[in-house]
Order: C-alpha cells, then structure tokens, then sequence
DNA sequence: ACAGTACGGTACTGTACCGTACTGTTTCGT
DNA sequence: ACGAAACAGTACGGTACAGTACCGTACTGT
C-alpha cells in the first residue's frame, strides 16, 4: 500500500528529486527549448519510462520545475514605504544579475506568447515576484503614505521595468548607482520622500 | 552573366521575397522556433533547394527577416522635449499594441541570451528601436532642456522599461491612461515641466 | 516470506527537422 | 535560337524528439 497517501515512497521522492534537479539544470542552460525528456534522462539516470510515470507530458515536467522560481524572499517591513522599496528593488536587481531563472524567463514569456498552457506558469510567476511589491505598497497606502490612486500595478510597472529593460533589452549591467536611480524616481512619482538608507 | 553585380535575376528577386514574406508570417505566429525551411517552402512555393541557394542557413534567413522589424518612423521633432518624448511614447506603445513583431520580441531575447549568432540581431533592433529616443534626448540636452547627467540610456530605460513590462510581464493592456502616466512620470523624473499636447 | 510498487533497459512508432543530391523544366539575357 | 542561370520536385541521410510497450529486477512495508 502506498501508505494511505500521506508518506511518499522515498525511490519516488529520490527520482523525482533527480528529475528535478537535471530538468532546472538543462532549463538554466537553455530555456524551455532546451529541455528534452531524452537529454534530462541521460543526465539523471532516470529512466525515460520512469519520468512518464511520474508526469504526464513534458510540460507538465517544465511547470513543476519552474515553480521553485522566484520563491519569494521575506518582505520587507522597516514603517517606511521608500525603505521598503528600496529594499525590495536591491533584492530584485540582485535576482536579476544572478539568479539562475533570470536567463530563463524570457523563454516562459516567449512560450505565454503563444502556448495557453505556459501562459498560466507565467501568470503564476509574474504573481510571485510582483506579490511582495503590492504588500508593500498597500501597506504604505494603509498608512496614508502613498495616494490611492496609484495601485500595486503602478508600482510594479515604475519599478520592474527600468530593470526588466536594463536586464534583458539594453543589456546593461545592472549597477548600484542605476538601481538607486530607479527607486529614487519611483519615490518621486508617488509623492514620497526619499529616506532610505 | 549576372549583370555586372548591379541588376539581380527578376526571378531572384521573387524568390526571396516570397520566402522572405512567409519566413516573417511563420516568425510572428510562432516566433523563432516556428520557422522552419520545410515550412516556409511549402507555403511561398518556393523549393527548398532555392532558398538554400539563396541563404546559407537557417540562421541567415532569420536574421534577413528580422531586418525590417522596428524600421524607425520619423522622429519627432517639435522644439519640446515634452511633446517629442509624449509623440515617441504613443507610437512605440501603438507597435507593441499592434505591430507583428511584438509578438516576435520576446523570442529574440530569449535566443539572444543563448546564442551569440542571435544575439548581435538583438543588439541591432534594440538599437534601431531606441535610437529615437537618443536623438529627442540630445536634442533636449543641447537646448539646456535636460540636465546633463541623464543620459539617452536613463530615457531609455524609464520610458520603454514600464511599457515593455506592461506587453510581456504583468500583460495589462497598453491603454491611453498609462501611457500618459509613463510620459508624465518620465518627465518629472528629468525636472522638465510637462507641456504635450 | 510476500505482494505491491518503483524502477531500469531497450526497443519501438511516429513525427519533424536540417541540409544535400539529383533530375528535369522554365525563364532570362543576348 | 541558344546557352546559362534559376527554378521545382523529389528523394534522401542523419539527427532529434515525444511518448508508449514490454520485460525482468530491486526495493518497500507488513
């Protein structure tokens, strides 16, 4: 018996582990093309035969291997709105310089350009990275630091995409003075002070 | 004789701009990955054999369709900053609404950040499709207009960061309001007084 | 010990693709 | 009219991939 559901055979736990692990490895490498359900059975000794077991087709394969991507870093929570961006911002452009996802996501937002099926993997995704700019955001709203009329969305758009567009477009390395830049004029559009560290 | 290199074949002529016709029909529906050589022979009728005879890879005859992609309109030039930087916004945010290229876009990033035969194509559109921008932002700066320390890139960025964030990441649409919000944010950012139409 | 389950290995079907070779036909320039 | 160039059609060889079927083996909990 497979143990009423509720404890995971460990053979299970270890291939799926593999299978994982060598799918993140060939998806950092070269992006959602670059993932064969052959080439990730080589590498991680798992039978192909064995992966179907386990799911169902191989973007079902690619979602799950994705889902670790962007898992969130603690938000920040300092009382002010410009330290909490700021904060936030740091930890993104980080991301954005090093993290292994950051040279796969233009492939997720090439396939949502097309595939329904990954379009959802990106909405998901998109989610999870924007989410602790809205906490934040509404926070400071709640506080009445920052107006009404500029939601999360904004914020997101402001902030994001002078980095998304340094990142992946202009190619320029994403450097402090840059990043500073891109928080102070976001605190200036929202009407608040600048008092971060 | 091929007439002395300046005349080319008519035949020529109409091969490769079928081939080049369907090659960017084929880029748009599916991007990169959708073009195929058997693909694009059977639907411009012209044999495989000729297309080879006319590009030497795949590769080249994706970086000859690329070539048309973001052909600059006229830059604006009103004497304002403001009305030149709201002029380039409308129209950059109207092509990524509606150009076949925007949904080609993304795909070119995501090889560009692989393959290095792609990645000079990159380079090249994103100049072509920013160049604009520099030309309104020197133009503001030799009118004492600007301040000299934000550069075309900063203008770049602040501008085409929100909007590019907007098509391919949180994928909201491109609406009047927003636009406005960018160029009005864009210019308090630079200490210009907003003055567009 | 024993049943149930997971597993590896291999072989297979079917598809799609790149790039080339070969054969004959149309079209151009002169 | 005639030779050269461009062409279409077809058939390849080679590779890579998704997904499946089958068999025999190793492990797991009871």
């Amino acid at each position: 018996m497979a143990r009423s559901g509720d404890v995971v055979d460990a053979r299970v736990q270890r291939s799926k582990a593999a299978v994982l692990a060598q799918t993140y490895e060939l998806l950092s490498a070269g992006g959602i093309g670059g993932v064969s359900i052959d080439e990730v059975s080589r590498r991680s000794g798992v039978s192909k035969t064995t992966i179907y077991r386990h799911w169902p087709s191989r973007a079902a394969l690619l979602v799950e291997a994705c889902s670790t991507i962007g898992s969130a870093p603690p938000v920040p929570d300092t009382g002010s709105f410009g330290a909490d961006l700021a904060a936030l911002v740091e930890e993104l452009a980080e991301q954005l310089r090093s993290a292994r996802w950051a040279a796969v996501l233009p492939s997720i937002v090439d396939a949502a350009e097309r595939e329904p099926e990954l379009a959802e993997l990106h909405a998901r995704l998109h989610a999870r990275l924007m989410a602790p700019f809205g906490v934040v955001t509404e926070r400071a709203q709640a506080r009445g630091e920052l107006a009404a009329d500029r939601g999360p969305a904004d914020v997101g758009a402001v902030v994001a995409g002078p980095l998304f567009y340094r990142r992946w477009f202009s190619r320029e390395p994403l450097d402090v003075a840059f990043v500073r830049r891109v928080v102070e004029d976001a605190l200036s559009h929202f009407g608040v002070q600048d008092r971060s560290t």
